[in-house]
DNA sequence: GTTGGTGCAAACGCTTTGCATCCAT
DNA sequence: ATGGATGCAAAGCGTTTGCACCAAC
């Protein structure tokens, strides 16, 4: 599934939090890193269901739980308040969403921490963290 | 509940798009119009009761859509999933959450055209609207 | 009078939980 | 061997819907 390298790193970045590294957690993350789209839960059940067909919707919330709190795994908040999640992207960087096909088409560098520190400045509240997403048209659906 | 003018200019934003001017509609409005902070839907319910007893949750649900249709009011989406409302500030503003008191303190002014405008050139993705919210500590719950 | 809005309750969908079993450590 | 993870089913919760009645127009 993964590479002996790999598996490795994956292994002691859930023994590090003292998180166990089962085959469902796997093949979770697996299932995601194959994807550059975002997914719903659903969807990746059916998709893990493919190679461990036992596993249980449950299993599947319980498992993207962990692998958030690792932050390998980031999820994504669609306009109807559903969710989804996506393989985390390097850094800080907020997400794509095309409203046509339902894809992350990517993560922008956007950089709001100089301006949270500004609006800091100017309203004396603490900013904190923010929450980011873009909607758009990808290059694909734009045809 | 509102001023003869306000009365007025309410009745027909409401009748521009067809909707009716009901009593429970403008009773969650005022509710809103009531609390600068933002409020959940079982909130706003209990509020609207007190003066109006028989309204059912339903028509909170029902008459909050039609307000935010309308650009009365705003849906926010809080970090654990669930949702609330406020009275919709002027002109395209972003709210900032206090995480803890659990106000929306204000919303603020965020240059995000020119950098959307920017990442549609640089990516070629037509960046078409953006959802951002802004969490942190506000003034009083900073002491 | 007509049409859309309301109240109520039931249904719905997503998510969480309790518990016995299992397995990674 | 032991404690956390799993699978299953049931429960939970916020939200939506169907329908008869009501009220705004």
């Amino acid at each position: 599934m993964f590479s002996v390298e790999k598996s490795k790193e994956i292994k002691s970045m859930f023994h590090d939090k003292g998180f166990k590294c089962t085959p469902q957690r796997l093949a979770v993350l697996k299932v995601l890193q194959d994807t550059s789209a975002y997914l719903s839960i659903n969807t990746i059940h059916l998709k893990v269901k493919e190679f461990l067909p036992d596993t249980g919707l449950a299993t599947v919330y319980r498992s993207l739980e962990t692998l958030v709190d690792l932050n390998l795994v980031v999820k994504v908040h669609l306009e109807d308040g559903c969710h989804s999640y996506v393989i985390a992207p390097e850094g800080h960087r907020h997400p794509i969403v095309c409203t046509d096909c339902n894809k992350v088409i990517e993560f922008a560098e956007f950089p709001l921490d100089d301006l949270s520190k500004q609006i800091s400045e100017d309203t004396g509240v603490q900013i904190k963290t923010h929450f980011l997403q873009l909607f758009g048209k990808c290059k694909e659906c734009q045809a």
